[in-house]
DNA sequence: TGGATCATGTAAAAGGTTACATGATTTC
DNA sequence: GAAATCATGTAACCTTTTACATGATCCA
């Protein structure tokens, strides 16, 4: 899920301390992502060394042991770079919420294509589950077994369906030429 | 995601050879979960070890290198065990997907009273997202970043939705008493 | 002054990914 | 007989998780 880079889009938004991200990671942000303040760290220190990020140096920090990172020009490009370089399969819906995320900050990154790409795969998987479904619960009765395995199904077939809703919202915005 | 108990219930489904479980993972199974050939034969093993599953000896496999692994009665009560005993977070969606398979094969299980926790702390969530829209996106107009920010809570919005009206539909299923 | 929270880290264990490796069987 | 697929495994690496650890600050 590139953590790494999640921590970088979250330091776009706003300059966060190791501490400040990982409360972030568990409130609004962690609706989708998650991360340990060890993996926050670790990720931190890295991106220092990667030329990245860097500590904030000021007055309040000075006072506590506190560093806030902001990212560096490096580190923006970065982000860029994973954004239009890192291709998605088709379950990994969250990871494109992330690169909205990233348009939003610094966009617009061109992510029409790749949403183009996955609606087109999502509604292949709609269209196996949909056969799926007539081939094995068009019967008028169903075990209890079946009944449940049917319902495991429908979770995927709701899934695809609102997922497919959604991008129908979100392509406007990502589309290159919006009158 | 416990890659383990994903494999017993495959095997409760159906016994398979890792080969064969590698395909499963990848195909239906594969569209809620997921798993390497390699972890497959490592977990395969330890479950030998472990006493949960066995090799079925027969002429077929005796023809070929195939080993056909099924589960024992140990391993049956694992699965169960592990159905009761394992509280899911309300980001797990899949794994509780996972229990309802293990329900349907075994069950029941009695996963009524967890469900109606997870549709509790998703109906919470989503007064959470509903107020997070009302406060930040209520406005008659939105720049681009706010736009793209919204539909990324709305991503949020609808995911919980969807879950929820499935929950209802599934609860009949689990509940104790159905008339 | 004692307990909650702030704030940052290390270390070990478990789990997952990628690459390597081998040989049998089937299909053209 | 060559290529694809079947079938199983090892090893190295990387990431994640869990537990441990420390000290500062704030509030009652």
């Amino acid at each position: 899920m590139s953590t790494p880079h999640a921590i970088l889009i979250a330091l776009l938004e706003k300059p966060s301390s190791g501490y400040d991200l990982a409360r972030r990671f568990d409130r609004a942000i962690g609706y989708f992502w998650h991360a340990t303040h060890q993996q926050i760290y670790r990720e931190l220190g890295r991106m220092v060394e990667a030329g990245w990020v860097s500590v904030i140096e000021d007055e309040t920090a000075a006072a506590s042991r506190k560093k806030v990172y902001c990212v560096l020009p490096v580190g923006r490009d970065e982000v860029a770079r994973w954004v239009r370089e890192t291709p998605l399969d088709l379950d990994s819906r969250n990871v494109f919420l992330l690169k909205l995320r990233a348009d939003a900050v610094i966009g617009p990154l061109g992510l029409a294509e790749e949403l183009a790409r996955l609606v087109a795969e999502n509604r292949a998987r709609l269209a196996t589950y949909r056969e799926i479904e007539q081939r094995d619960f068009g019967a008028a009765s169903l075990t209890r077994g079946q009944e449940l395995q049917y319902a495991i199904l429908k979770a995927g077939i709701h899934t695809q369906e609102m997922w497919l809703a959604w991008a129908q919202e979100v392509r406007p915005l990502v589309e290159p030429a919006q009158a």
